[in-house]
DNA sequence: GATAGCTAAATTGCGTGCAATCGATCGAGC
DNA sequence: GCTCGATCGATTGCACGCAATTTAGCTATC
């Protein structure tokens, strides 16, 4: 495997899973001894990043992990409730059965490993979440269409989004995938598109309610320190 | 001026241009020479236009131009429609009236550059058109959007694409754009959103015809060589 | 005590050299 | 004559080193 591709995957692994928090400066020094490469595919791989949006590279300063205000992520989400309606709309025609049936199958796990109890797995969730979507983006057969949309969802705050679900808002995030099946199966494009679109915004909904919640006990601590 | 940055505007104008034509070949050392740097700037650049779709590296093989199918123009211009309405809408309730009044200046402009006669210029057209899309996009004040949309409107097909126009298509498109006008005036978003789907979808059914013409040409082309 | 200027350490930017890999050409065997 | 394999040339991948730039710390001056 190249150095290049090695380095790029660690960085953004570990930005994605919070190993650098946002603001944080990545030095080329630092991540070339951390992918254990020199400073010459790190290089490569930050401008790689910087266009994917993860990280923010300022001449002559180097790089940090970007950051996102509460606007942006409003911002965000309705981005990605316009591109995965898009991508559900185009599903509706060309998935297959096999990947409808295998939606519903993802469908039956998560709600067994959503439902609250000592067998309830989140990140378990979050995994099949993951490849119920996927098989949608996959169906909707566009590759510029993929990159958007993981230039919207491949981001910190959003891929652990499960965490601060209430028990309600799982059921209805999996009623919404039943919904989604039963829109696919029927090969209706409106349907699926309206489906995955409330789907995507009531998501926005919890998570700002979230994080304004987060921004209130953050502010409360600053007034504390 | 940075040389991994003159070297990435250079090459992505001279793809943008055609200066490069699709599917051609990259080479690293030839690269360098055109943009009076080293190899190593030029492969961070690569790396850029890489994520940017514009060109394809291949490990131990190189950079080449994209190339672009007729089914892709297509997935490209849906998706701009998508893209450019939703960045209208969110327009319809930002955009400033200094703005507006640009833009319906624009609108004359284009429309006197666009007439048939000697003062016709299309390349003019173009930047007239570039600069009240831009507004739009301005206004949208979405940089992912803009990041979005850079990628399916800055492709070499889509940015010669007035030559293709006939005068009755020409004619439409500067109508399309003082409706546009209208409806962000009245800050009606969902007006301004459909106008704007309307106008990308126009375009799109232009390119088609002329593009199908195009492989129908260089079909016959191939047969006779 | 605060601020402006200066110096030095750290970091980025980039050119270069060498090893690894790919493709093309040539030759051997069937 | 055709296919398969090997060698050579060309190109990419990567490490390293030096120059350029920034920033932090220090000193001198107001």
């Amino acid at each position: 495997m190249r150095a290049v591709d090695r380095a790029y995957s660690l960085i953004r692994e570990g930005i994605l899973a919070g190993r650098h928090e946002p603001g944080e400066r990545l030095g080329e020094a630092e991540l070339a001894e951390l992918t254990e490469t020199s400073r010459t595919p790190v290089r490569e791989a930050l401008r790689q990043l910087e266009m994917e949006g993860l990280v923010e590279v300022l001449p002559h300063r180097g790089a940090r992990v970007a950051e996102w205000t509460a606007a942006d992520l409003e911002e965000i989400y309705d981005l990605r409730a316009m591109l995965e309606a898009f991508a559900a709309e185009r599903a509706a025609s060309r998935i297959e059965p096999k990947d409808i049936d295998r939606m519903a199958e993802l469908c039956e796990f998560m709600e067994q490993t959503a439902r609250a109890g000592a067998t309830q797995d989140l990140d378990r969730v979050a995994e099949l979440n993951a490849e119920f979507h996927g098989l949608v983006r996959a169906a909707a057969a566009s590759t510029r269409l993929v990159t958007m949309l993981n230039a919207v969802v491949q981001l910190p705050l959003v891929v652990r989004t499960f965490h601060r679900y209430s028990p309600a808002d799982l059921e209805r995030s999996c009623a919404h995938h039943r919904d989604l099946v039963a829109a696919l199966r029927a090969g209706d494009a409106l349907w699926a598109q309206s489906v995955m679109r409330s789907h995507v915004l009531a998501a926005k909904a919890v998570l700002l309610r979230a994080t304004r919640a987060q921004i209130g006990t953050d502010t409360s601590e600053a007034r504390n320190s």
